[in-house]
DNA sequence: TGCCAGGCCGAAA
DNA sequence: TTTCGGCATGGC
């Protein structure tokens, strides 16, 4: 049965921050959804995770399939942050989908949907999505994430957390056209720099509207995005997956290729792969990244 | 030190 | 239409 709504108690902390408390969460892992290369602006610390989301600051402790928020109201909780991360989502149904789609082809499924079953899309900002993985282009995970980290601090708007300490929201496109190029620069951004403006001026103006890619099917919703110079398919499915959270696109990044060549020699039809290809996507890309870095960083010989 | 990173653009074939 | 060099920068 599908359940959206894992709210067991609600309060403040001693230090009166709100929070939340859920109970008897399936399939979600803070560390693995956070550490799956979806979102840049979350972190471990002491035993929970933190960050930055929708212009809070927040922090998530886990004990199985119990889960405080702390940070979050009832209604915060209830009207941004279940949907932000995919606890709205059943992900029952969902990996039994999957498993009818991908495992035909082979068992790897299986085996990743067993390691990265903790996995949740969430549903970010579709601008912070959109820059992000402008920003993650021929990047590493380390380095796009002290980027944005750093062009928030620049320009984004400064708020305090409930640890008392200022933390900032992801900028706003304003704030990165208001910027410019000169503004920019400190971020060494590189030659992304030119594509987060061309992205940030044809949001602005509705050259690329939003509202439409939300309402379109799915190759114009690619084709929408990817009007903006610096933005290809990937960056563009990467950006309607995590961004506006339509489930069935499977972007196709240097790890996701190792991984059909690997698995899949002759081949998989990408169209064909039903409507969560993209949670798939995320289970395949964490299982490959945890095989190499137990393997010490070295993928096998092919 | 050199290779590579959640790619994309633009020119050449 | 496909292929391929170049791109800014820094993590490892």
């Amino acid at each position: 049965m599908k359940k959206t709504s894992y709210l067991s108690s609600c309060g403040k902390t001693e230090d009166g921050a709100d929070f939340v408390v859920l109970s008897d969460v399936p399939y979600f892992s803070a560390s693995q959804t956070f550490d799956c290369g979806q979102c840049f602006r979350f972190n471990a610390k002491d035993g929970g995770v933190e960050g930055v989301a929708f212009g809070r600051f927040i922090r998530i402790e886990q004990d199985g399939t119990n889960i405080k928020l702390i940070g979050v109201s009832e209604k915060e909780y209830e009207d941004i942050f279940a949907a932000f991360l995919g606890l709205d989502e059943d992900y029952e149904s969902i990996r039994s989908d999957i498993g009818e789609h991908f495992g035909a082809y082979d068992d790897i499924i299986y085996e990743a949907m067993n390691v990265a079953d903790g996995i949740r899309i969430l549903r970010q900002e579709p601008w912070e999505a959109l820059a992000s993985f402008i920003i993650s282009q021929n990047n590493n995970i380390p380095r796009i994430k002290k980027i944005i980290e750093n062009i928030s601090a620049g320009l984004g708007e400064a708020f305090v957390g409930f640890d008392g300490k200022t933390h900032y929201a992801f900028p706003t496109a304003e704030a990165i056209i208001k910027a410019g190029e000169t503004g920019l620069a400190p971020f060494k951004m590189g030659f992304r720099t030119r594509y987060l403006l061309d992205a940030a001026k044809k949001y602005i103006d509705g050259e690329v509207d939003f509202a439409r890619v939300e309402s379109s099917c799915a190759s114009d919703a690619e084709k929408e995005l990817m009007q903006i110079c610096g933005v290809g398919k990937k960056v563009a499915d990467c950006t309607l997956l995590f961004g506006f959270h339509k489930l069935e696109f499977f972007p196709v990044d240097v790890w996701i290729k190792r991984v059909l060549e690997k698995y899949y020699p002759n081949g998989i039809d990408l169209g064909a792969l039903g409507a969560y290809a993209g949670v798939a996507q995320q289970y395949l890309f964490y299982h490959e990244r945890y095989i190499a870095a137990k393997s010490g960083g070295k993928e096998d010989e092919k």
